[in-house]
DNA sequence: ATAGACAGGTGATTCCGGTCACACCAACTC
DNA sequence: GAGTTGGTGTGACCGGAATCACCTGTCTAT
């Protein structure tokens, strides 16, 4: 599929590009598209493609030497992955997967790293997105280690609250909240645990479903008492 | 503390830049001591300096909101650590503590930021370590996932073992191990089920203890095979 | 010599969360 | 309308790891 450089200046990182340059990048890559549980990336593989998401949903998954499911981040439009085989010849270490049917743009490593190395700008985002990815995981890593299951999950949910809303301390809502499932691989919990917990939330009128495509949080302030481990629920 | 161009040169990453630009480093720099226990790093601030290490052992720290203490990952000589802050402004996201009385250079990150634009060579061994940790918190994440706790002992020792042993299957022996209480807080056990893992390898034969700075694997493939999965604990 | 801190070792008890086995419902496809 | 699939809700059961309490040995400091 064609790939034209207006595609490509939808995505923040690439945006300010020079027109030649994108008209470059864009002649050498392509529109992919995955139906759901699609594999985008592999593990363990030199992948040899940065991938822009332009529709759906993707997420990063790992499996343990026991073939467990193992969530790691999610990726949403006008975001990419992949882009460790930017800065060294390394494997791919985590499974992209969709979530949703998903239409996703493949630059090939070669030419956005040339493209780095005109553009500092490039380069510093390029950066800034690894720097970020490893407080994220850092962040995830410290969710793991609390002995408070319910306590876990409410620190997840609380993750998803939209940033603006967490100061205001009133209800909020998460759009396209993820499954119990997904929500269980990335905590390390079972599925029914995650249901439980949300049952008990719900009692307390502090979230409420709305469809499977939003979840509203009434009480945003109780939530954070039970993320920071305050109250127990 | 006065550092020298030489101290610097000793570090990989640095060795062969010119004599002029290690100076001008060596200048700005610092050696700092740190007695056991001592916060190298702090998680939460924007760090100024990246941590050379010269001597001693280091450890990457995170606490949970709860207080509880979960280990990231180990710097050994010759290394560094501190180093996302040559990417971003944002701030250094888990703690590093000297585990034994420790020797570092603090080189300042503007200088060392000044550096990797001058030398490609740099900016890429820094984006390799990036990267590289970024692949190491993926598989220790992985490893979080494991059910079986036996197991998750099991693949941490193998990951302490030296890569040159790995495929020979011999024996091997793994210096200066880390205590069951660091082992027990990088896999979210306690420290009690660390110590029980150790006697029933010990008790097979597949470890031993050689005073307290080297551990003998006596039973390799006994152990890849627990590390596995394929044999249960 | 004594105290203190730290690493490692061990048993008894408790309880939490995984697992299993369902049932229910909505949105599809045929 | 029947069947299928994916997401969710719930009870019963049980095992395994955390916790607690205590012990031993070693190394340091004084």
């Amino acid at each position: 599929m064609v790939v034209t450089p207006e595609l490509l200046s939808a995505f923040p990182i690439l945006k300010n590009l020079p027109g030649a340059v994108l008209s470059k990048l864009a002649s050498q890559s392509q529109l992919e598209k995955f139906s759901r549980r699609g594999i985008v990336l592999n593990a363990g593989k030199k992948e040899d493609h940065v991938c822009f998401l332009f529709e759906g949903r993707l997420q990063g998954i790992d499996f343990t030497i026991d073939g467990r499911e193992v969530g790691l981040y999610f990726i949403e439009p006008g975001d990419f992955c992949g882009e460790l085989c930017l800065f060294d010849e390394g494997a791919q270490p985590e499974y992209v997967m969709a979530l949703t049917p998903a239409r996703v743009v493949m630059l090939p490593r070669l030419a956005l790293r040339a493209v780095m190395k005109e553009s500092p700008e490039v380069a510093t985002a390029m950066g800034s997105k690894l720097a970020a990815r490893i407080r994220q995981m850092t962040f995830q890593r410290s969710l793991l280690g609390l002995p408070n299951i319910a306590q876990r999950v409410c620190c997840q949910l609380w993750l998803l609250v939209p940033e603006k809303d967490k100061l205001a301390l009133h209800d909020s809502v998460i759009k396209n909240p993820p499954t119990h499932m997904e929500i269980a691989i990335m905590l390390n919990v079972s599925r029914e645990t995650v249901t439980r917990v949300f049952q008990t939330l719900q009692n307390r009128q502090i979230v409420r479903r709305d469809g499977s495509s939003s979840l509203l949080v009434n009480n945003l302030k109780s939530l954070k008492g039970y993320a920071e481990g305050e109250e127990e629920l």
